[in-house]
RNA sequence: GCGGGUGUAGCUCAAUUGGAUAGAGCAUCGGUCUACGAAACCGAAGGUUGCAGGUUCAAAUCCUGCCACCCGCGCCA
């Protein structure tokens, strides 16, 4: 028997509507849902309605046959069909017994999934001499999410990290710093980014300027200034193309110069990493360099079968459902990210035989990805060389903004660096602990100050963290630290506090309830429990949908059902040992999921704060 | 111009994918602690779901046409 009181129900409403319907239903799903109000029952079917259309009979008397035709044994009482058609259910109390009972596990009833297969996620997506910014904070965090998830349910994840390591910006950078004469040894990540920005902005001024001020038809002068502008570009261009020529050929000097520029990044990136608690490291980097001498042997397979052509000089992939095509070879032989997004499609599902690819990149790169991913089902790649099919997804995150509504930027209009955001952060959620611990009656009154600043990391990176990750991904959001180490209402701290408490009752009790007998007589432990079975379906309904705002709802919801329970249960102070015991148990129980899906998105859940 | 996204309470967001009276949190107002942790709880107020049609027992959700804002748009990544 499933733990899982919706695969009970599921089970039960198909053998119905096969009985009711016939046998070409039993693929029809049931609909069972969480009551929509708690007074009408725990759970309710709502297939009755859409079951009358196909049937071409009134949808309540199709919910009546359905309750006539139902097995519902020692799971429910006789369900009551009201409104169109709704069926609602209430479990009997003894299935309910037997399921939480069942999900007090160390795996809290989630269960794996089936023949797991292996997971590639594109996350991070650091580039070689920039600094982190916040778009990188969603990628890292959101993908750290999506592997602990699908870790949590059997898969193999492997995070790869799509270093921004190779081809002409890197060689720019590396040209402009040499001409400079600067000691690449001595180099900090600020001095490689200012250097990137300047070669940046040198190489793309600005052949767009040109082509509007011609077509404006603006004075002579004007377009004069900006053709030697322009030319000026190009030159830098062609100067760095050269240089990436020598690159490409392994110049000895230059590729020593060039491991010391990712020596730098990389430092930076671990100590960004480090503070976010995200386990990433260089065994993860698979940039841009990895898949070098593959590109030759992609374009060689687009060749062979004829997926792409020649266009004004450069090789093309074309669509039948769209006009934009995907350029893969420049005009001058050399090679672009789509073709190297290719390459490393290619390996994760032929070589790494991954049969889910997830990349975690801004939605600005929808199309871009949507060229890939069409292009390596062109390429036969969509299936594993054992013939499993492969998912592809782009969780394409909206940006991080400020307060002005416009990507985040200093007072100075610098792009705020990642780490001075996870200092800041760290330290209010420091200050905010500190403060709290100074009243005699806080369970962290007293502690040492190291101590402290550790819960104090675990609040104000929870809190960045929560903030992301509760609302849907594709939506911007404001940057607003405030709201976010605010305490109080819809944030990390909030479940971590809630979290805390019951660690906190379960220290003075001195006993976790193990091995108690549940009881749950009070409605507020009957919404508990119903609270806590949900959790092994948001994990999965997570994982499908890839949406980790789910877990952040339930997490919330879980929370608000406890505090309820608490509010009205005693626990410590229940009537009976017999009572005192199951209501630990039950507080217990749910600190450890809240615990669990807290960790699911990341976020640490300390025991006291 | 073409393509993609977003539009829900004063603000920030949900809505289990077409289900019952659209729900939370801030902010506002009113109640709960010499404490099983008040970083909490209970209550009040707040809505023409951008606009107009359509589909049906049922639409924030689906289809059509508009409006507003954001983001892309061949040889950068």
């Amino acid at each position: 028997m499933p733990a899982d009181p919706v695969q009970c129900l599921t089970e039960a409403f198909t053998k119905a509507i096969v009985a009711v319907a016939g046998q070409e239903y039993a693929e029809t799903d049931p609909a069972i849902r969480p009551a929509s109000k708690p007074d009408l029952g725990d759970f309710q079917c709502n297939v009755a309605m859409g079951l009358g259309k196909r049937l071409a009979r009134a949808p309540r008397e199709v919910a009546g046959a359905l309750v006539d035709a139902v097995d519902l044994d020692g799971l429910a009482d006789t369900p009551e069909v009201a409104g169109p058609g709704f069926i609602n259910i209430r479990l009997d109390k003894s299935i309910l017994l037997d399921a939480v009972t069942m999900m007090d596990t160390p795996d809290l009833g989630v269960v794996p999934d089936e023949d797991a297969g292996d997971v590639v996620i594109d996350m991070c997506g650091v580039n070689v001499a920039k600094q982190m910014h916040v778009g990188h904070l969603r990628s890292t965090i959101i993908g750290d999410a999506f592997a602990r998830i699908l870790e949590r349910l059997g898969h193999v994840v492997h995070r790869e990290n799509h270093l921004g390591d190779w081809g002409l910006p890197i060689a720019m950078v590396l040209r402009e710093l040499r001409n400079n004469g600067a000691d690449l040894a001595a180099l900090t990540l600020t001095d490689l980014d200012t250097a990137y920005r300047t070669v940046q902005a040198a190489a793309t001024a600005d052949s767009r300027g040109l082509e509007a001020a011609v077509s404006k038809q603006v004075g002579p002068h004007h377009i004069a200034e900006l053709e030697a502008q322009n030319s000026g570009a190009a030159e830098v261009r062609s100067a760095a193309g050269e240089t990436l020529v020598l690159l490409q050929a392994g110049d000895a000097g230059l590729i020593a110069d060039w491991q010391s520029l990712i020596a730098v990044t990389l430092a930076a990136m671990s100590e960004a990493v480090d503070m976010l608690g995200v386990d990433m490291g260089p065994e993860n980097n698979r940039g841009e360099s990895f898949y070098r001498d593959h590109l030759q042997d992609v374009m060689g397979w687009f060749q062979d079968r004829n997926l792409c052509c020649e266009d004004e000089g450069a090789m093309v992939v074309r669509f039948d459902n769209r006009d934009r095509a995907m350029i893969i070879r420049k005009s001058d032989g050399g090679f672009l990210y789509a073709t190297t997004d290719l390459a490393a499609v290619r390996c994760r599902t032929q070589e790494t035989k991954a049969t889910r690819c997830i990349y975690v990149v801004d939605a600005r790169q929808h199309d871009h990805f949507q060229d890939v991913f069409d292009a390596a089902a062109l390429a036969g790649w969509n299936t594993t060389p054992d013939g499993d099919v492969v998912q592809f997804s782009h969780t394409g995150f909206g940006s991080v903004l400020g307060g002005d509504r416009k990507p985040l930027k200093t007072r100075g209009g610098k792009n705020v660096t990642l780490i001075s955001l996870l200092t800041e952060a760290i330290e209010r959620g420091r200050e905010e602990v500190r403060t709290r611990s100074k009243d005699p009656h806080a369970p962290t009154h007293g502690l040492d100050p190291e101590e402290l600043d550790a819960i104090g990391r675990s609040v104000g990176i929870g809190a960045v963290k929560y903030a992301d990750l509760s609302n849907d991904l594709v939506r911007d959001y404001v940057f607003d630290l405030d709201r976010m180490v605010a305490f109080e209402g819809d944030t990390g701290p909030y479940l971590q506090y809630a979290h805390a408490r019951i660690r906190s009752i379960i220290r003075k009790a001195g006993d976790d309830g193990a091995g108690a007998t549940f009881q749950i007589d009070q409605p507020v432990e009957r919404q508990l429990v119903l609270a806590l079975l949900r959790w092994n379906g948001v994990v999965h309904a997570t994982a499908e949908t890839l949406e980790p705002h789910r877990i952040a709802a339930y997490a919330r919801s879980l929370a608000e059902a406890f505090n309820a329970f608490y509010q009205a249960c005693p626990v410590l102070k229940a009537d009976t040992d017999d009572l005192r015991r199951s209501r630990l148990r039950l507080a217990d129980l749910t600190g450890r999921v809240l615990c669990d899906a807290l960790n699911l998105l990341g976020i640490e859940a300390p025991d006291r704060m």
